[in-house]
DNA sequence: GTAAAAGTTAGAGTTAACTGTAAGTCAACT
DNA sequence: AGTTGACTTACAGTTAACTCTAACTTTTAC
């Protein structure tokens, strides 16, 4: 798949592509005998993963780190499993403090409908 | 309370500060004979409620405008409400979101620990 | 009373994460 | 076969949200 159906299925421009694979997000995207980039399933799922990571908050930096891991191979699985706990950490106490300002939310909400009609 | 005594209490730096006064986030600041800033409680109020809606991802563009019906007086109570209300609707669908992929983190967590000792 | 610390402004610099441009090559369609 | 559109690279520009610098004034501590 070309780069243009692999930003449609990914929802990542082509720019954004090129630059994940620049900053090394992105390795060993297999290329046609014309220089273009031509995608796999595989590199779908890679980049589902980083979408969610990414969509939880975490920096490029740290998803590059996991990737730098995952590069390495088999040998590095606990070490990935341990940043995926940490991450597991700080996203549960991250959703506890949304939920937090839910409710101040809820309450500033219910402060303005008490206003009404003084 | 000076400019220091106000970062410390709000966890803002003096530079934050400035800029936040600069673009309008804050207004009306009083300042003392010499020309420097005193903050009041109902300074420190405000800026706790600009923290909560940066928290949970609104852009200052957003928490701008807030602030500018805020200024405009009570009139514009119903608007305010109406932007809290639809704060609240992303805010929900955000942290539905968040807990969707904290159980996919989970459950990459469990195949990690499933790799283990084979 | 003087030195160090903290305040002021205007404006420049930084960082993360893209996003766009230019100059050129390749592919698809009539 | 020619034109239109998609691809390539290197590198420059953008945006949000700060963060710092320089030059200067005021306050605080000894």
């Amino acid at each position: 798949m070309n780069i243009k159906a692999f930003s449609v299925l990914t929802g990542l421009s082509p720019y954004t592509l090129r630059y994940y694979e620049r900053i090394g997000l992105l390795k060993n995207i297999q290329r046609n005998t014309s220089g273009h980039r031509t995608y796999t399933n595989k590199d779908t799922d890679w980049v589902k993963f980083i979408l969610r990571l990414k969509e939880t908050a975490m920096p490029l930096e740290n998803i590059l780190e996991y990737a730098s891991l995952r590069e390495q191979g088999d040998v590095t699985q606990s070490d990935r499993q341990y940043l995926l706990k940490e991450h597991r950490k700080n996203l549960k106490s991250y959703i506890q403090s949304q939920l937090e300002h839910l409710t101040a939310l809820e309450r500033k909400i219910e402060f303005y409908e008490s206003q009404k009609v003084s």
